[in-house]
DNA sequence: CTGCATGTTAGGTT
DNA sequence: CAACCTAACATGCA
């Protein structure tokens, strides 16, 4: 559930709240949520300072003093809390952190348990290994260079914008709603699309990313933001989780179908296969 | 009871 | 190597 829209609306609220405060105790509750040694992950933020908050893709960069960072995947179900510290502790909390001088505490929980948080050493440049292979953000690349990545590969339009290695930060709901809005069906191969069309679904991704991060994502199950608000796009979905109901642009009954093993929300009207153009490619041989 | 659900990764096959 | 499929993770919900 949280995808870039979702891990930015909470990297917003939590930058006002924690930037320049100093973890005093860190407390592991499950031991599997942290990727070292629940003492070692502490010890490694206890005394540090909160220097910046970022995102990259759908994961959390909390940067520290003396080059250590905390980062944070909420995978399908893992939260944050920004709550004062005598807040009675809600079920599933797994790691609780605490801050010099100040009666707040920021506290991870998750139900799946398939959240991770780590400690990683930034390189040159402040790089992280861990994020090394993420594709580029799909605000900050350029019409062009996504145009050239999409053409770079072969195979169906869906499984591609929801890679991570292909563009950080897209996941189920956003991919359905960008497709719909270009009017492309989630098993199209990209080999067949033209310029104008991965142009448009260009267009169609950043305006729903961009839309959904005003709205303070989409809170469709368990998504809330770090202060416990839930996010307001889940009105603004025209496909995502409405199968069966009338396309808002047709009237077309949405369908839901696996792609790439995931389901998809479309609408069979708007979004049609196209195949190759074989007069083209006739009159290439020709 | 059964089946399904957001994300990611690992492992295998084509 | 690229693309693709499946299972696994653990819990809640219909």
């Amino acid at each position: 559930m949280p995808e870039l829209p979702e891990v930015e609306t909470i990297v917003r609220g939590l930058r006002a709240k924690i930037t320049h405060l100093k973890f005093s105790k860190v407390a592991v509750n499950l031991n599997k949520c942290v990727q070292e040694s629940p003492q070692f992950f502490a010890s490694s933020l206890e005394g540090r300072r909160i220097l910046f908050v970022e995102r990259r893709g759908k994961n959390i960069i909390i940067r520290l003093s003396r080059g250590n960072t905390l980062l944070i995947h909420l995978r399908m179900t893992g939260g944050l809390r920004w709550v004062p510290s005598h807040a009675p502790m809600e079920k599933q909390t797994h790691v609780v952190f605490s801050f010099r001088g100040h009666p707040w505490q920021l506290r991870f929980l998750d139900s799946r348990q398939f959240g991770r948080l780590s400690v990683e050493k930034s390189g040159a440049g402040g790089n992280l290994d861990s994020l090394a292979d993420l594709g580029p953000e799909p605000l900050e690349i350029s019409a062009m260079e996504f145009a050239a990545r999409v053409r770079s590969k072969r195979r169906a339009i869906k499984p591609m914008l929801l890679d991570q290695h292909f563009l950080a930060g897209v996941g189920n709901i956003y991919a359905d709603e960008a497709l719909h809005r270009a009017q492309i069906h989630p098993r199209q191969r990209v080999e067949v699309l033209e310029d104008k069309i991965l142009r448009r679904l260009y267009y169609a991704l950043r305006q729903v990313l961009r839309g959904a991060i005003r709205a303070g994502g989409t809170s469709v199950r368990t998504y809330v933001d770090a202060n416990g608000s839930a996010g307001g796009f889940q009105k603004l979905l025209r496909v995502y989780g409405r199968e069966g109901g009338a396309c808002r642009s047709c009237g077309t009954s949405i369908l839901r179908e696996k792609v790439g093993g995931r389901s998809s929300f479309y609408c069979p009207r708007c979004q049609r296969i196209l195949k190759k153009d074989r007069s083209l490619s006739r009159k290439f041989i020709a």
